[in-house]
DNA sequence: AACAATGGCGCG
DNA sequence: ACCGCGCCATTGTT
């Protein structure tokens, strides 16, 4: 085994094979303020622990001394999570000096001072540093509260740089049940809680979290809760700071920052969806699936299908075809041999005069769209705007890419005129427009420029396509002569083979998409032709193999040990965001080859889009809204009037921002004005 | 009842 | 041994 050893969280079995090198010890007290410990244990006054700000007044100073300051913590309490439901209630600000101020938002209202505004002027100063955990919350309120569009700026979010000092860590750790997996992965928590735990040594209860903010006087007990989590941000942001520095890191979580406010407007605009529209298709969509479903089940019972008595639910007789073991035993009891009823499979079997499998095929699709999609959807809408608001994740995958949830923004369907059909609900309010804007063939492009392939450089430098180019090289003919189907399939070889596709994929995917049947003899030719066109790829594969056995300090810190390092394998964006590989699994596994061949790619394609955003959101009018991204595309709503301009806005700081970070490969993006997200 | 694993499928 | 996600229902386990 070849394979590097890299650490393991401290009190595993494994422990003692990990080398530890404490670099620098650093105490973490002394950059807490002297009466830490006293606050901790309660025994204080109250005006040791934290200062009332609910005189428009005292407020007034509390914003003198943070400018004096030039730094600030910033916390906010609310009645709720939803920022378009719920309040900002508490107010908390801490100081270097240790200095915490609390100050009732409501009682300073009362008294005629309008502190949300206030709080977005701060939020606008690019002389004080707003430091937060998960700021993307507390702007959120901020940002609900304001008639305009705050510009945010010289933000720095503890939980975003945490994550980027960590992305891709996995600890190994003993499931704490009997599973069958007895090691199980585990991302490192990024809680404010964890953070303080981890570099300050400090155990913050969350005990009045959740408890009422929307009460007509706050407990003192409440609001000592909410000065602790403020105090803890400034001497989290010290070390924090130093360890983005020591991994040269810090330009990556400024990316990160600089796109939060963009990330923040999506979530609080949302989406326009045509809500009839959508109650009627979706209701078309479930009496089909109705329909199909008894179809599927009256055949399978005339062709003798049996329930198995299964534990724990109502037994019926009727087959589930949401069961894949229902479906694949009654399957294999006509005589069809199969393994797996996944769609491949299915499709094959419908291709060969099954039209059981057809139906069971469209019953799936059917089914999905009424019930995952478009019922979810409708009860997802806000009560506030008849908009759905999904939610962004900066940092919550490895590479860097945002995720989406409840619902998911980026798995919108699109594929087909069902996907098309539903993706037209989402159409923009009387008057606006929708902007959209793509990356074009961004992967590919990436890839030129991580592997300074001349044949790739040159080919998009001179506009050409490069599908067509790998078709021609493969297939012979000239470029000209490359037929649609061909370049399709050249398209295939292109997103298989950069990421370390084997030619035996290459046949199935073949099949698969396009009905091309591809000897494995002609698989392996397009393969060999491929890497002949464009050697530096496999030797860019060969770098990105060799860093298995070249790992890289990186540092991390504790409150018990200060900043140490460890040997990790890491892999590089174009930008610099780092991703750790620790070994998944007993016998230590590192990354396999493939991860860290598209690793370095799916994560430049993520800082591009964010230096996009941050861009983007800069240079828009107040009426033009940021409303959605998935991965290589943005989408706004303008003013009718606006469009126009706001489409060659985002067509030319895509084209120069794509430009800048892959030169010498130029950048390209396709950008439409639309009524809808489906044209 | 709650949790874990799996298969399946939507997107890039 | 092609990468990255989130979400659902089923099925088995605690």
């Amino acid at each position: 085994m070849s394979g590097v050893i890299l650490w393991l969280p401290g009190e595993t079995a494994l422990a003692p094979l990990v080398e530890k090198s404490i670099l620098k010890k650093r105490s973490s007290q002394a950059i807490l303020s002297q009466d830490q410990g006293e606050v901790l244990s309660n025994s204080v006054p109250l005006s040791h622990v934290y200062i009332e700000a609910d005189t428009p007044q005292a407020w007034k100073d509390a914003l003198q001394e943070i400018r004096a300051a030039g730094i600030c913590g910033l916390d906010l309490e609310t009645t709720g999570l939803d920022p378009l439901s719920s309040r900002a209630r508490l107010c908390q600000l801490s100081l270097p000096s240790g200095r915490v101020y609390v100050a009732d938002l409501w009682e300073l209202g009362r008294e005629g001072a309008s502190p949300l505004q206030d709080l977005g002027q701060l939020s606008e100063r690019s002389d004080i540093k707003k430091v937060g955990h998960n700021l993307k919350f507390d702007l959120s309120f901020i940002q609900a509260s304001q008639n305009r569009r705050l510009k945010m700026s010289n933000l720095f979010d503890t939980m975003l740089a945490s994550q980027v000092c960590w992305a891709g860590y996995d600890s190994l750790q003993r499931a704490d049940k009997a599973t069958k997996n007895f090691w199980k992965t585990k991302t490192p928590e990024q809680s404010l809680k964890a953070l303080a735990e981890r570099h300050l040594g400090i155990s913050l209860s969350k005990e009045f979290q959740a408890s009422n903010w929307g009460a007509d006087t706050l407990s003192p007990e409440q609001k000592v809760y909410a000065a602790k989590d403020v105090k803890v941000l400034l001497p989290l942001h010290e070390i924090l700071m130093e360890l983005l520095q020591k991994n040269k890191l810090e330009h990556i979580a400024e990316l990160e920052f600089t796109a939060l406010p963009s990330v923040i407007e999506m979530e609080l605009t949302g989406l326009p969806l045509d809500t009839q529209a959508c109650r009627s298709l979706m209701e078309q969509k479930k009496t089909q699936a109705q329909v199909l479903l008894q179809k599927l089940q009256a055949e399978a019972q005339k062709a003798g299908f049996e329930a198995r008595r299964k534990k724990g639910t109502k037994y019926s007789p009727l087959l589930n075809p949401a069961s894949s073991q229902d479906v694949l035993v009654f399957l294999q009891a006509q005589g069809y041999d199969i393994s797996s009823t996944g769609e491949a499979a299915l499709k094959e079997l419908a291709f060969n005069g099954c039209s059981w499998a057809g139906d069971l095929l469209q019953y799936r699709k059917t089914s999905k769209q009424a019930n995952d999609f478009l019922e979810k959807w409708l009860l997802k809408l806000s009560p506030i705007d008849n908009r759905l608001h999904g939610q962004y994740f900066q940092l919550s995958t490895r590479a860097g890419r945002f995720s989406s949830r409840e619902p998911n923004i980026q798995q919108v369907p699109k594929r087909g005129e069902e996907g098309l059909a539903i993706r037209r609900l989402f159409r923009a309010p009387p008057g606006k427009k929708l902007v959209k804007a793509d990356l074009s063939g961004i992967e590919l492009r990436i890839m030129a420029r991580l592997s300074q392939d001349k044949t790739m450089i040159e080919a998009f430098q001179a506009g050409q396509d490069l599908h067509k180019l790998t078709a021609s090289k493969i297939s012979g003919l000239p470029i000209e002569q490359i037929t649609k189907a061909q370049r399709q399939g050249a398209k295939a070889v292109n997103f298989l083979l950069i990421y370390g596709g084997q030619p035996e994929l290459l046949q199935k995917r073949a099949k698969e998409t396009y009905g091309v049947d591809m000897s494995l003899e002609e698989a392996k030719e397009a393969h060999r032709k491929f890497f002949q066109t464009y050697p530096e790829v496999a030797a860019f594969h060969e770098k990105q193999r060799t860093l298995k056995r070249l790992p890289k300090n990186h540092y991390l810190h504790n409150y018990e040990k200060g900043f140490y390092s460890r040997q990790a394998v890491t892999t590089q964006t174009i930008s610099g965001r780092k991703r750790i590989w620790g070994q998944r699994e007993y016998g230590y596994t590192l990354a396999s080859i493939n991860q860290l061949y598209n690793s370095p790619s799916q994560g430049t394609g993520a800082d591009l889009l964010k230096a996009i955003m941050g861009e983007v959101y800069s240079s828009l009018p107040d009426e033009v809204k940021m409303i959605g991204s998935v991965h290589d595309e943005l989408i706004l709503e303008a003013p009718e009037a606006l469009a126009q301009d706001m489409a060659s806005l985002l067509l030319g700081i895509m084209r120069r921002v794509g430009s800048e970070l892959l030169s010498p490969v130029p950048v390209d993006a396709e950008v439409e004005v639309l009524d809808s997200w489906g044209g």
